[in-house]
DNA sequence: CATGAATGAGGATTCATTCAT
DNA sequence: TATGAATGAATCCTCATTCAT
């Protein structure tokens, strides 16, 4: 009995968490980082403001939960994608394609997003960032698989993980604001080309 | 003779200036990006308040002025190799190479500056950043260099370029968070073999 | 029900924001315009400085209440002579003693608020502030019906209101500069006199 | 030879305070009241901010020396009239056609003055203003000639000689507000009319 | 005499957070 | 649990005045 009421009950509060967060989405899509205060937030959560710190200690909380939340169904995709049983290259390609895709969905909040990402490292210390973290070594891991099947010669893979990663966001930055008509996958694959075979051309014919 | 005078005073000029800067910076490193007053600053710089207006006109300009003044040093000493005669590949891997020393020696300082980068890059469009725009595509220009002289695969140089310096940027942020022993050199060498030969192992010609 | 409380809510509202004009009006009584700041004001109010700004959007919104506030009493006054039915003649004469009397009963005050009455001129147009322009028009309506009635001279109405509206000002401004032993009556009655009868001695039918 | 030099200093001082007074007055009329400060006075001026104070002991000082000198002109004029030996009715006649042709004349300026003249009499008492005390005096003066002379009816001079004067200043406002085309003259005769012989129509043919 | 750099008190406004209901 | 009024510290900026040169 108990047990179900407090589980009703979280899943109510995980809701109205939720509906928060979107709010907060909202605000900073419309209004811009510097302009999300918490009265906006409840105005347009449609609650009073001093509800909101019944679900969050304080607004570096919630801002928080905003990360997290946000990132959750890229998490996901990529998590498929992470535990499929492509090749090392083919599922780096994948990844960074889904990734330019979901920012390409998700233009306006994302920028404003990546721009979080940064900021907040300095805050609190990008190793703090469980998400980055986590996504930073499960591409690593992808490569030292690579490494380990031969596939790829032998590297720091953590670092050529956090090249790749920033490499897709260059792309990102560059898709945002020079829109072009490039196809996401075609700028997956030329990433691709460049970390696996590199820019030189190939003497081959030698 | 008045022409001196109001050089001296250009001179003058600019070394207040300069001390403000400093004064910021020093807050900057030491309270992070969003504890920057101008009473901090004014303190920090041994001024009043007020005087900190007759130097810049408002909080935004002192900021820029920061932005700009320490830049400075790095865009020099990239401007040389820039302007060198290397060939494309040696100067990519240099120009990363010092970049990524330059961090070294500024860290405290460097890792909110980057920070500041992309901070900026959302209120003032990224392709208004004069600094960043020119350091793109001044190394866009070492890549289609390359291109030209068919020792690199023809690409979009711009990309690349980006995914380049954003590459040069991971290997920052994993040098400032996970400090290791690795030299300078060393990362950019990685960066440079990366690019140009890829990850794949060369199954070929064995 | 809600009705019942959000009525409770504007009149509750309407009383805090009636204690913060009389908080300013106490401010510029004792210490002048120039010294009414939000600080003082809500100290004044034995409130906080924040919490002005959850009833007024800014010092100009708080200043004009002020304005509005402090004139209603004399303003329903005037209605009501204004609405009578007395004479053309006599409902001047009657207005300029209320309005003398009126600022009689507040003195402090109403110094400072024939100051506003102008300095609020310059910033909006004369014939932008409501007040003023009903209250011109309204002693303008009654000189045209003494025309009408062939009671008055053909005259440009809205002129000798204002004419009209200034002497019975400067009577004020010797009431307060140099407070006499005059009753109001009798000066009421001498503008009276001047603007009905004039100043020149009948030489007449002597 | 001391008193040369002192008289020509004395000179020199008057024709640098009037630089100053001037400024001041440029300053107002394009700026407002409010945007008056000491920074832009001494750059309209031309001189360093510091040099104000040779000449003003401080702000306060500096505006009343605008108000005396502003009012210069008016004052000589009027004074012309006043000593002229026209008949009193005259004499207020053509003193209100003078004071609304000198208004018209510098109406930007004016309305702004107007305002100062009101605004200051609050913090120097009305009757401290000296310009305005023997304007309101020898205006009282005539009008006791023309009382004394069996001109006029035996009333309060000095409140008669407000009335007249604010009612001018009415009349000026209308004017300046809604600026007609009614000539200077005429509003004057109808202030003269009002003034000597009332509004009311003269029963007369009885 | 003249300068103008420096001052710093003072003002308006914002907003995260608390707490009585 | 929910509210939202109240708070007041914190922030940016202005400007009259002083004083060393």
């Amino acid at each position: 009995m108990k047990k179900n009421k407090s589980n009703r009950k979280r899943i109510w509060d995980a809701a109205k968490k939720q509906t928060i967060v979107q709010a907060v989405i909202r605000v900073l899509t419309e209004h811009g980082f510097e302009r999300i205060t918490m009265d906006r937030v409840a105005a347009e959560a449609g609650i009073a403001k001093g509800t909101l710190y019944l679900y969050f200690k304080d607004k570096d909380e919630l801002l928080a939960a905003v990360l997290e939340f946000s990132l959750e169904p890229l998490v996901r995709k990529l998590d498929e994608l992470i535990q499929s049983d492509l090749p090392p290259d083919r599922k780096i390609e994948y990844i960074a394609q889904r990734y330019l895709k979901y920012f390409e969905e998700n233009r306006d909040f994302y920028r404003i997003l990546l721009l979080e990402r940064v900021r907040r490292s300095y805050h609190c210390h990008v190793a703090e960032n469980i998400r980055y973290k986590d996504y930073l070594e499960a591409v690593a891991g992808i490569i030292q698989e690579g490494i380990a099947k031969n596939l790829f010669k032998p590297l720091d893979a953590v670092k050529v993980a956090a090249m790749l990663i920033e490499s897709c966001v260059a792309l990102l930055y560059h898709r945002m604001f020079w829109p072009g008509t490039t196809p996401v996958e075609e700028d997956a694959r030329m990433l691709a080309q460049i970390f696996f075979h590199g820019m030189h051309r190939e003497v081959s014919a030698a």
